[in-house]
DNA sequence: GGTTGAACCTCTAGTAGCTGCAGGGTGTAG
DNA sequence: CTACACCCTGCAGCTACTAGAGGTTCAACC
């Protein structure tokens, strides 16, 4: 039997970021001692282990709830997790194609500035005037 | 004159965005009609645009806060502006290289994936098992 | 058996950067 | 003078946590 502590230790969370995905439904209320604090077994161990590696991969909670829905249910086609991780990826494309945009918009700024008087600065000057920018990019939400 | 509605269109704010910039004191208080409503001027206008085009460029509202400060001051040594928009881009040199490795093992996890039950879904097997993923991927607070 | 101290408990509020809604007032064109 | 699009304030909500206050419990050590 495990401390929420300890099961944090385990799998990288904190404490009450493992609270927290109780309050929101995504782990289960687990057993408590008679003192009322939470103790955990390898069920649980698993699915946080689960929840969190999803979460390095960036996906949502919304989509580490379907996906653990999911998994909980062998028999159905995966089809499913499938669309989800294809979403994702997606995703990440676009984010990278963003971030790809805004970095050659940074670096122009930057190396054009010479490190004189704010008055002719390359960095204020491209954030005022947007036509200076060669790329697209459009970051904002991302 | 503008009203706060077509300074929106004109930079591509919402509404509650240019009143939310006024709150936080990114934007200044704009003079008003006697009915009460806002109008705007070229100043605010310029400002506006700065303040999109740099977030545009994901910089946060603090570092705007700065570069805005640093433009009003014609003066200054510009050594600052540059060490801010550096960083920025720092950070999006880390944030590509994150997502790129994201990139790979979602690649791998959807490619493996042949299309029969969850129970031997790649995606869902390797979101369980960690030790599955070739590359290091840290996305969680990027 | 008693004491200590780390780890646990609940509850609330805060973070970034907006966005949306309710309920009402204003400005202007026809 | 009347529509009606637009404006106003104030507050709640979003994601995914994180931090803190103020109090309780567990386990180890003597």
């Amino acid at each position: 039997m495990l401390t929420i502590g300890s099961l944090g230790k385990k799998t990288g969370t904190k404490v009450q970021t493992i609270r927290y995905y109780e309050q929101i439904g995504l782990m289960p209320e687990p057993g408590r001692t008679e003192g009322g604090q939470r103790r955990y077994g390898e069920a649980e161990l698993d699915r946080l282990s689960f929840i969190r590696h999803a979460r390095q991969l960036g996906f949502s909670l919304d989509a580490i709830r379907e996906l653990l829905d999911l998994s909980d249910h062998p028999d159905r086609s995966c089809d499913e997790a499938d669309a989800i991780a294809r979403r994702q990826l997606k995703q990440v494309y676009q984010r990278i194609a963003r971030l790809e945009a805004l970095r050659t918009e940074l670096e122009r700024m930057v190396h054009e500035c010479s490190g004189g008087k704010t008055s002719d600065c390359r960095v204020l000057e491209v954030l005022r005037d947007h036509a200076e920018c060669l790329t697209e990019h459009d970051e904002i939400g991302a």
